[in-house]
DNA sequence: CGAGCCGCGTGTACGGCGTACACTCGCCGG
DNA sequence: CCGGCGAGTGTACGCCGTACACGCGGCTCG
C-alpha cells in the first residue's frame, strides 16, 4: 500500500539511474540553471533520488564536471578532410564555438578542470592531425597549439567576461561622467556604439570579434608556415 | 586578569584592521595556500580576528576578491613613453605577465569576475590610450582590444592549465601506451621532449610561448594597422 | 527451490562554507 | 559624565560535498 501510494505520488514508472543519464541531467541542468546552480544536491532531486545515489555513478563532483565536458565536446564536429587546412581548422573551431554558446558553462568549467578528458585529448589530438596533414612542421604545431590556447575550444578569455545583464542597461548617464576618469575607454566605446547598425545592444558583434581574432591568428600562422623552417 | 592573560597569549599589540590590511592578508593568504585556500574564516583566522569582523571592512567575498585583484593590478608597471607603441604594449603585456606569475590565482579569479574594478578599467584606459598613441584607428583598437582579450592581462587559457604535479612525473610508459590511442599528441610530444634542452621537465617553456604568441599577435596587428582604415 | 551475494538506492551525519543579525565594549565629542 | 558610534564578537542558519552504514530486490548457484 505504501509502496503503491509512493509509485503513484511519484508517477514515474521509476527509470534506473545510469552513468549516462546522471550526465545528460547534469549537462541540462547546467543549461538551465548555470553552472552556480548544480550542485549535487539539486541534481539529486532534479532526478527524483536522493543526493548520494549520485555517487554510485559518478566517484565526485570533479568526475561529474569532467563528464559533463566529454558528453559536451563530443557534439563538436568531426573535421572536414575536403578542403585546405585553414577552412578546415577554422570551420571546425567554429563549430566548437557553436557548442559553446549551447552550453555557455562549458567554457568556465573546461577553465577550471586541471586534466584533460579522454574526449578533450582525442579532440586535440585530431586538431594536431589537421595540421600534420596541412604540411606543418611538429615545432611549429606545438607553438601554434599554446598559441591557439582555448580558441582551440572555441572560446576566448575576454577580460570582462559577460555584457551587462539587461536590468541595467548601462544608462548612458554612467559612461558619460566615466569619459573624465577614462576618457580613452569613452572614445573607444562612443566610436563601438555609433558606427553599430543597431542602436541599442551591447555595441559589439561577439561572432565577429571571435572570427576576426581567429583569421588574425590563421593568417598569422599561415605567414609563419610558408616562410618556412629556417 | 581575564584581560591580561587575553593580550598575554595574543601577544599582539592589536593593531586595528583597516581594508589595507584585510585585503594584503588575503593576497599574502592566496599567494601562500592558493584561492581555494582562500576562505573567509581562514582568512580572519590569519588576522587573528573572528569572521565576521572582516565584514566591517568588505561587504561581502566578492568584494574582497575584486579588492585583491586592485591590488595586483596596480603592481603592473606604467607604459613606457619612450619607444613606439610595439615595444610599449609588448613591454607592458611582460610586465602583467610577471605579476601573474607572482600571484597565480590572480588569472583565476579575474576570470570569474564579472565586472570590471576601477584600477582594471584604468588599466585598459591606458591600454587604449598606448593604441590610440600608436596612431590606430578607434575601430581597429575595438577589435585588437577583443582579440587579445585575456593576454592583455599577461596570460593566456590553455586547454589544460596546469603542468603535471611533481610527485608523478607523467611516466613514460603511459605515454608510450598513448601513442596507440593519440598518435599525433604522442608524436608532437616526442618532437617536443627531444629538441628541447632539458631532458626532464614538462618540455615546454611558458615564457617562450607565450611571448611567441604576443609577438604573433602584435605583427598582426601591426600589418593591419598598415595597410590602413580602406 | 532456497540461500546468499551484489549492487543500486537510502538515511544520517560531519565538517566546512558565506553571511545575517543582534550584541558588547571602548573611545570620543558634547 | 554620558550618550552614541563604530570596530570586533557570538550565535545561528542554510547551503555545500561526501563518508559510512544500511535496506532491499533480483540473480546466481547449490
Amino acid at each position: 500500500m505504501a509502496r503503491a501510494e509512493l509509485e503513484t505520488t511519484a508517477a514515474e514508472p521509476r527509470t534506473p539511474l545510469n552513468r549516462d543519464r546522471v550526465l545528460a541531467a547534469a549537462v541540462e541542468l547546467a543549461d538551465r540553471e548555470g553552472v552556480d546552480g548544480l550542485s549535487m544536491r539539486r541534481l539529486s532531486a532534479e532526478l527524483g533520488v536522493v543526493p548520494m545515489a549520485i555517487y554510485k555513478h559518478v566517484a565526485n563532483k570533479d568526475e561529474l564536471l569532467d563528464g559533463m565536458i566529454d558528453l559536451v565536446v563530443a557534439e563538436i564536429d568531426p573535421p572536414r578532410t575536403d578542403t585546405d587546412w585553414k577552412t578546415a581548422v577554422r570551420e571546425r573551431i567554429l563549430s566548437a564555438r557553436r557548442m559553446l554558446l549551447r552550453h555557455p558553462w562549458a567554457s568556465r568549467v573546461m577553465e577550471s578542470r586541471t586534466r584533460p578528458t579522454m574526449t578533450v585529448m582525442a579532440y586535440m589530438d585530431s586538431m594536431i592531425a589537421m595540421f600534420i596533414a596541412g604540411g606543418f612542421s611538429i615545432d611549429l604545431i606545438h607553438h601554434v597549439m599554446h598559441a591557439m590556447g582555448s580558441r582551440l575550444m572555441g572560446f576566448t578569455q575576454e577580460l570582462f567576461n559577460d555584457q551587462s545583464d539587461p536590468d541595467n542597461p548601462i544608462q548612458p548617464a554612467m559612461l558619460e561622467a566615466m569619459g573624465a576618469t577614462y576618457p580613452s575607454i569613452y572614445q573607444l566605446w562612443q566610436a563601438v556604439s555609433h558606427d553599430d547598425a543597431s542602436i541599442v545592444g551591447p555595441g559589439c558583434d561577439d561572432q565577429f570579434e571571435f572570427e576576426f581574432a581567429l583569421d588574425l591568428m590563421l593568417d598569422g600562422i599561415d605567414r609563419l608556415k610558408e616562410q618556412g623552417p629556417p
